[in-house]
DNA sequence: TTAGTTCATCGCAAATATACGATAAGCAAA
DNA sequence: TTTGCTTATCGTATATTTGCGATGAACTAA
């Protein structure tokens, strides 16, 4: 895979909506944004009581939501809160909105 | 992997707003969308032009777009035309327009 | 100090994804 | 039929993702 010869090169706009995507790939990380949508705080804990998933994997999937920036936490010992990155999901927001729109423009005749 | 005692039920919602994207998770996907949607029509051959892959990987990206109803192929011999599938970028649009917006809502007292 | 609580990280196993070259399949023109 | 063009599929190698249990790290309370 990265013997690869392959050097296409990306724009930023194409890494970041790439990025964001990877993060939303899983429909368990998908679960859990909507869950951090809905309520006002929610910690780990509370997580692991709504979804059947061992500790280790939510905790797993946080992270990956954490290093793709759509959520952030807060140590509040012995928890750990976590929100919704408001600045990176709107940023998020506008890049797929943008994006969804460039598709519609597209004059296919097909 | 799938010997797991995870019985995590999913709404609708969430599978296909994972499944979608999945299918945006890796950056040459984004870039032949964004091909897609500039050009009036599109055939592999011109996208293996312009990207730097092998035919067989970017025949293969196609097919996962395809499978993720993001494009649609039209036999048009000896080629393929691909263009974006309208409806389901509509859908997809709608679906992620939702999700983001769902997340704005959130009153995060962190 | 000693437990107890909460979450992160490690180490492993299995499944998927990614990339390539080689080859097949489908069709048109010679 | 044969040739050439275009795209799909196969087979393979490697990398990444996913999931779990076990363990570690950090903090609190007893």
């Amino acid at each position: 895979m990265q013997r690869t010869l392959s050097d296409v090169t990306y724009t930023e706009d194409e890494l970041a909506l790439s990025g964001i995507a990877k993060a939303l790939s899983h429909p368990v990380r998908i679960k859990i944004l909507g869950l951090l949508a809905g309520e006002t705080c929610c910690f780990t804990g509370e997580l692991t009581e709504v979804i059947p998933m061992a500790q280790s994997t939510i905790s797993q999937h946080l992270k990956a939501l954490l290093e793709a920036g759509m959520i952030q936490g807060e140590i509040d010992p012995p928890k750990v809160k976590y929100c919704i990155n408001r600045q990176n999901w709107d940023r998020a927001q506008r890049l797929f909105g943008a994006f969804f729109e460039r598709g519609r423009s597209g004059v296919c005749h097909c």
